[in-house]
DNA sequence: TCTATCGTTCGATGATTATAGAACAATAAA
DNA sequence: TTTATTGTTCTATAATCATCGAACGATAGA
C-alpha cells in the first residue's frame, strides 16, 4: 500500500487551495467534512460517480485541503484546518462562511 | 462600444470568484489593483502578450471581482472591494493576506 | 480460501482553458 | 485626414479537467 502524498503545510500553495476549492463539488465535499468531521469517501454524499470522488479526494489532498487516512477498506478524509489556519490565516474560514451565504448548499 | 458585462452584486458567484483567483496572473493582478488603484490594463505590468492579459480582464470582470470603465483608447481595471465585501464579507481580503505570505509576488 | 466491500487507477470523451499572434475597432493626436 | 495608441476579438494550439465505466487492489469477513 503506497503511502498517499501531503504536501507539508509550509509547501502549501494559494492557488492551488483557492483552485481545489473553486468546484462546487469540492467545495461541497469540504463544508461536509468540515459540518461532521473526519468522513470515509462513500459516507459523503453526493451525485456523481465514485470515481469522480475519488479524483476530487486527490485534488484537495494534493492541494493540502484535506488529509487521508486509511482505515481497513476505507479511506478516512478529513480537513487540514489547523494546517491551513497557521499557512494561511482566515482563509478557510472565510471561505467556508462565504459558502453558506451561497444558494449551492 | 458595447457596454461590458458586469454581475450584480448578488448575482456574484463563489466558485467564480475563487476560481478567478485561482491563476497566478490573474491574482497579481488583483493585488496590484488593490495596491495601485485603479490602472488601464498596460499599466499593469504583466510577463504576457496584451491578447491574454485581456482575456485574464474578462475573466476577472465576468466573475464580479473588477469592473472595468473606458477612457478614451483605455480601459481602467478597479477591484470591486466594497461590493465583494458586501457579497462575501473577509474574503477578498483574506486572500490578498494569504497572498502577501506566499512567495509568488 | 472465497467473497463482498471500498476505493483507486486506467482509458476515453467532451469541455474548458491559458497562451499567442494577427486582424480589427475605437479613440486620440498630429 | 492620416497615423499612432490601446485594447478586443478571432483563430489556433497544446494542456488540463470533470466525468464515467470497467478493471484492478487491498482488506475484512464468512
Amino acid at each position: 500500500m503506497k503511502p498517499l502524498f501531503h504536501p507539508d503545510t509550509a509547501d502549501i500553495q494559494l492557488s492551488s487551495v483557492l483552485y481545489a476549492l473553486s468546484d462546487p463539488v469540492r467545495l461541497m465535499m469540504v463544508y461536509k467534512l468540515r459540518q461532521n468531521g473526519e468522513r470515509a469517501c462513500g459516507d459523503i454524499e453526493l451525485p456523481i460517480a465514485k470515481s469522480t470522488v475519488s479524483h476530487h479526494s486527490r485534488t484537495l489532498r494534493e492541494a493540502g485541503v484535506i488529509r487521508t487516512r486509511t482505515h481497513g477498506t476505507q479511506r478516512l478524509l478529513s480537513l487540514r484546518e489547523e494546517d491551513l489556519e497557521s499557512r494561511f490565516p482566515g482563509l478557510l474560514k472565510s471561505i467556508l462562511a462565504s459558502y453558506e451565504e451561497t444558494d449551492e448548499l
